[in-house]
RNA sequence: GUCCCCUUCGUCUAGAGGCCUAGGACACCGCCCUUUCACGGCGGUAACAGGGGUUCGACUCCCCUAGGGGACGCCA
């Protein structure tokens, strides 16, 4: 048996937690049967994974102590993707496709693309658009070749409705419509495969038996089957896991919920608690117990005891399994070594102390002076924003409307995050010195700190940002549904 | 809108037809321990979404409804 998770690095660069818990999961399956566990970072989209976006997953996976049999670093082949001497093979499985009749060039623009779609829903019923209404004359597709336009490889699906059974672990056979299945692209103008086609041919290539993936997939299932039985190859077995959830209940999002492993670091939470928290969403050892290491995962892993619901991601919970941890599980001594490691090492402090050394009289100041980088939330209340030289809607709208363009930000640099501010100071028509004072009480703790920006970087987006809510929430409380209306609406204004 | 998945305390979960008066954990509340705060110990509040079947018997099986989530991209 060999079991793979497939990884795609976020835009941000950020390890999410999520991808966490599947490789977790996956790990156990293939312990629990004695295979391989295969990890594979893949992404056909350039901007997304860069060598920094793919270490960073790398580290923090090693880092809550999950290893993998093959894989980066392993010295093996952890994906057909990555080999740039074989970066054609997608072209290759395409054409051979297309030879078969199972795949077509498609010369339509993303303009006649909206068009038909619009219709398509209108029209009611599925809204998958099919190879006959994709389809263009001979001539058609003879002029746009001839004229250079761009085209793309779509795959064949079959065009009426009808059943299309699909097999799941934990679900049994789930019954989906051919209806909803459109005309995938498999290989993007660019030449690059989609995840559809890039992950049945990976999946072949490297053996793999049995898939552990997020709910999410679910839908695209047919698209997979239908390949393979196009590639006459056998499909591995599938099995969905349920998706991790914000406490509204919708899919965990950076948006709504700190969901970097980086940030649960910095936050000071113990890689096994994490990982054994991980381990507790929608899963449960044989005898109940809350607290146990990876090792005693695998050992008493059981797929079937995944229970299908969403479970919500509980930070006070993991808080609660943390210190269980810290108090069970280490010595004084580990302890100080952890300790140190996480706050006291040289890489650390030589990030912090040049922009504290100015500011330091005697060694003393040190801890007054930089504390707010370790703590995890801020002793801050609603009085701590009394000496702001802004009125309540003033200040409500520098905190809420930085934290929208921060989570905006596409890279979490000092220039980046300085000119988004001063754009929006500019746009609120409010002094720079006003409007970055709340934030730095939000950020810092207090006016008197060096400067914001810096502190942000070091802090890094997910705790900046847990800073900015944690503020809005001390000062203003639970906004409500209209207020938030409100402030969406101004916020839209600006632009 | 269409399709799919899901549904046990506020949250994580146990439960594979009688063991369920539904168990454990977090959170919350109370008591004890304690110079304080934690930790720890003891106790408490709190759930089978609703309605129909099947069955001698349903939290467990089936159907319907409702609610939640996901998917509908040249993103993964």
């Amino acid at each position: 048996m060999t079991v793979r998770t497939r990884i795609a690095p976020s835009p941000t660069g950020d390890p999410h937690v999520g991808t966490a818990y599947i490789a977790l999961f996956n790990l156990c399956f293939a312990r629990q049967h004695g295979g391989q566990f295969i990890l594979r970072i893949e992404d056909t989209d350039q901007a997304r994974s860069t060598p920094e976006s793919e270490q960073a997953i790398l580290d923090s996976l090693r880092w809550l102590g999950l290893d993998w049999d093959e894989g980066p670093d392993k010295g093996g082949d952890f994906g057909p993707y990555r080999q740039s001497e074989r970066g054609d093979i997608y072209a290759r499985y395409a054409e051979e496709l297309i030879e078969k009749g199972h795949a077509f060039r498609c010369y339509r623009t993303p303009e006649e693309l909206d068009e038909l779609r619009v219709a398509r829903r209108e029209a009611g019923g599925f809204a998958a658009l099919k190879p006959s209404e994709l389809k263009l004359s001979d001539e058609e597709v003879a002029r746009r070749e001839a004229a250079g336009m761009p085209s793309v490889v779509r795959m064949i699906v079959p065009e009426g409705e009808g059943p299309c059974p699909v097999d799941d672990m934990l679900r049994g056979t789930i019954e989906l419509d051919w209806g909803q299945v459109d005309a995938q692209v498999l290989l993007k103008s660019d030449g690059m495969p989609t995840y559809h086609l890039a992950n049945v041919v990976d999946d072949h290539l490297m053996g793999i038996t049995h898939v552990l993936r997020g709910e999410e997939w679910i839908n695209s299932a047919p698209k997979h089957k239908l390949l393979y039985q196009y590639f006459g190859w056998e499909m591995p077995a599938l099995c969905h896991l349920p998706l991790l959830r914000n406490p509204d209940k919708s899919k965990l999002s950076k948006r709504k919920n700190p969901t970097s492993i980086l940030y649960y670091k910095k936050m000071g939470f113990l890689p096994e608690a994490l990982l054994n928290y991980l381990g507790r969403m929608g899963w449960s050892m044989p005898d109940e117990s809350e607290k146990f290491s990876l090792q005693q995962m695998m050992d008493s892993f059981d797929v079937q005891r995944v229970s299908l619901g969403g479970p919500i991601f509980d930070v006070e919970k993991l808080s609660w399994l943390n210190g269980l941890w810290i108090r069970e599980d280490l010595s004084t001594e580990q302890l100080a070594d952890r300790l140190h490691d996480w706050l006291l090492n040289r890489d650390n402090l030589l990030t912090v102390l040049p922009h504290a050394q100015t500011r330091m009289n005697t060694l003393s100041d040190f801890v007054p002076l930089t504390g707010f980088l370790a703590a995890g939330q801020l002793p801050i209340n609603a009085a701590s924003f009394n000496e702001v030289n802004l009125d309540d809607d003033e200040l409500k709208q520098v905190l809420q409307f930085a934290l929208w363009r921060l989570e905006a930000l596409r890279h979490w640099d000092r220039d980046e995050i300085f000119g988004t501010l001063k754009v929006l100071a500019g746009q609120l028509g409010i002094k720079l010195k006003d409007f970055l004072a709340p934030l730095f009480i939000a950020i810092a703790g207090s006016t008197a700190s060096f400067s914001v920006m810096d502190s942000m970087v070091l802090l890094g987006p997910d705790m900046s940002r847990a800073r900015l809510r944690h503020a809005l929430n001390v000062r203003f409380g639970e906004l409500g549904k209209k207020q938030q209306k409100k402030l969406e609406k101004a916020y839209e204004a600006l632009r």
